[in-house]
RNA sequence: AAACGACUCC
């Protein structure tokens, strides 16, 4: 079963989800019953296609089959109603996996989390990110991106800033990617003398830039018609062995 | 642990 499953959640993750189902119909046929594993990987291939339809169809199916879902499942499921902006079935089954008794995790949380940025609930949002500490469900790095860049996405960048600088002296200072989040939506905010500013903080922490920093920084330059100083960081990523991609 | 969430452009 576990063999057959690896092969079920590979052919997923290529989008050959038909080929997928058809694994496990043969398994069925063979006598080996698929579990709980099997048809999350399958229930993912069908969210990441947005064919939300037929992944509630095969929550459903596992439940006749007698198959109790995981919290992996419900997190998969609710990760395609956020994707494909479903927020209202999202909720609905974020409050089922409470009902059912089940803990949501941080996975669960952050999935929920982006889904509200996404549709603009921002106050929901972060209503949602304080509630999560009261379940002990500790917010981790990526949690926090997903926070910074929803804030930023909603013309938050002030309050992106501020809550970046409160949660202070932890790991966050030196990750890279918020930094490009952060970056990414002062610039797309016209605000281009904060992401100048953000890009001056991470080199002093001895940050490395990465390809996409400098993606961000060379279009918030674009956007602006600043292309001397696009150029110029150009040639940046040529010396500082980081070439353009 | 065989399954789930994160950064630019596309």
């Amino acid at each position: 079963v576990k063999i057959y499953t690896i092969l079920v959640d590979a052919l997923c993750k290529e989008g050959k989800v038909e080929d997928a189902d058809g694994v496990i119909h043969f398994m069925i046929q063979r006598g080996q019953h698929p579990n709980v594993v099997t048809y999350t990987s399958l229930i993912d291939g069908y969210c990441l296609r947005g064919e939300m339809r037929k992944a509630r169809e095969v929550f459903d199916l596992m439940g006749f089959r007698g198959l109790v879902p995981s919290v992996v499942t419900y997190n998969s499921l609710l990760n395609g109603y956020c994707k494909n902006l479903k927020i209202e079935e999202a909720l609905l089954l974020f409050h089922e996996i409470i009902k059912k008794g089940m803990k949501p995790n941080v996975i669960t949380y952050s999935t929920m989390l982006q889904g509200l940025f996404r549709v603009g609930r921002c106050k929901a949002a972060c209503e949602l990110f304080n509630e999560m500490r009261v379940h002990n469900q500790i917010p981790d790095k990526c949690t926090c991106r997903i926070v910074l860049e929803g804030l930023c996405n909603n013309n938050q960048v002030d309050e992106a800033l501020s809550l970046f600088h409160l949660m202070g002296d932890n790991k966050l200072n030196s990750d890279i990617v918020v930094y490009n989040v952060l970056i990414d939506g002062a610039s797309k905010n016209r605000k281009l003398d904060i992401a100048r500013n953000l890009f001056k903080d991470l080199v002093v922490k001895g940050l490395q830039p990465n390809v996409r920093t400098y993606n961000v920084m060379v279009s918030g330059f674009c956007r602006e018609g600043l292309m001397g100083e696009a150029k110029e960081l150009l040639v940046e990523m040529e010396e500082s062995g980081c070439p353009p991609d």
